[in-house]
DNA sequence: GGTTGTACGGTTGTCGACAATCGCATTGGG
DNA sequence: CCCAATGCGATTGTCGACAACCGTACAACC
């Protein structure tokens, strides 16, 4: 499958510290609100303050990091806002990257690997492993705009998966149904498979105001002192 | 207009100096393929490469810079296939935000600095400034954006404008027909304004798609050896 | 003549240390 | 008892220097 010759590429240290910082906000092992101290981090992965740094300016580019002046970094905690802007883009996003692959010349190998994704969630749901189904919820995802072979699309649609699953973290909590969740990926499969366009981006806008809705009812729910319609994600 | 007091919230300098090297590009002082030392561009600023670095690694995660180990940072040059992405991204922005803007209560203050530069073109049109076109152009475009109240749609939009004045630079030689271009843009406007959702997608559509042929028509055209269906955007 | 090996210049990558700034605990005063 | 001022600790922002690496040009060899 990889070639093993040539483009061996070494990435540089910076991105490879991205990826990880990444990776931890994304699996929730930095919740929220956290600090982020330098020369700690920069021990624990072995490397210097300046790389570190470097890293921190491309997540904090992505939106993912709060930077404030002489008080360091802070994962971004996200609002009520935050959640409906986060769905909106990404339905921008992977409208464009659908409709991209509805005119691309053959999208068999797209549909087969939405597919594969579509099986990691069934396995998932038959095993009860909620944090399985939400990987291969971003795995399909994620499949779908890098299938439409926009390089633009595509970067934008990882920062937005990642800052979903800070979303998922947040109300981690209260899962959602798995039935459903399986229901709109398989029509959204389906009628990519078919070629319906018009029919897509319904599926596809449901499935995202679902998710939205479906975060923002739990949030508010919970307090159960909600006289503002704020969510209540913002404990400053 | 801007409270002079409170929060004067210097920014970092890295992201002061992202701003200026952004600029720089998009205003053409960089073009495609120019190399950036390091040192240099440090001690023009009249900074370290401390800060440098980290304006490199916020750009390079942009994409508007390519990083090569060892070898140097460049100004990325966008073929064909780029420029195809460039507007498909900024489809798919534009368009979520104008919908953004059509469920807003109130797009009257939209409308309103849309006219603000759409006016600017026809006085750019009228004073024969190509270059003041180009800017009331991306200003029409930022404005819809920001507009829209919708930070991540924003910040995409941001990168992809400067994207597209990369390649805009690239063909300056050959300027869009005037006219055409501010009835396309009054078309967006008089769409939003009377809130016709379908139209306005259709007008910006149209208006995305000619904007690229006008583009890949100009550069196929030129070469006039053009075997491969290639951009020549790629002299390597 | 073509190819390989080598020395060189320049660039980036990385590191450690110093200075500036902020938050917080402590202390003095009203 | 409460409030304000001050000193301290910790963190970030910045800088300069060293080391690693790459591309190129020249020379030697087959």
């Amino acid at each position: 499958m990889t070639d093993p010759l040539e483009p061996i590429s070494r990435r540089s240290t910076a991105a490879i510290v991205a990826d990880r910082i990444r990776a931890a906000i994304m699996r929730g092992t930095f919740p929220p609100g956290t600090q982020l101290g330098e020369v700690d981090l920069a021990q624990r992965l072995g490397v210097s303050r300046g790389p570190l740094r470097e890293a921190m300016q491309r997540l904090v580019a992505e939106g993912l990091l709060r930077s404030e002046r002489h008080r360091g970094l802070f994962v971004r905690d996200l609002d009520a806002a935050d959640v409906r802007d986060v769905y909106t883009a990404r339905t921008a996003v992977e409208r464009a990257a659908a409709l991209l692959l509805l005119a691309a010349p053959d999208r068999a190998p797209a549909v087969a690997r939405l597919t594969t994704a579509i099986a990691a969630m069934e396995a998932a749901v038959a095993a009860g492993d909620a944090v399985a189904l939400a990987d291969a919820d971003h795995e399909f995802h994620a499949e779908l705009v890098a299938a439409s072979g926009s390089p633009r699309l595509h970067r934008m649609s990882r920062t937005l998966l990642v800052e979903t699953r800070m979303c998922l973290a947040a109300l981690q909590q209260n899962p959602p149904p798995p039935e459903s969740l399986l229901a709109e990926h398989r029509l959204l499969r389906d009628a990519l498979e078919q070629g319906d366009a018009t029919r897509m981006t319904a599926v596809l806008e449901a499935h995202m105001a679902d998710a939205v809705s479906r975060i923002l009812d739990v949030t508010l729910v919970d307090p159960a002192a909600g006289e503002s319609g704020e969510a209540p994600a913002l404990p400053a």
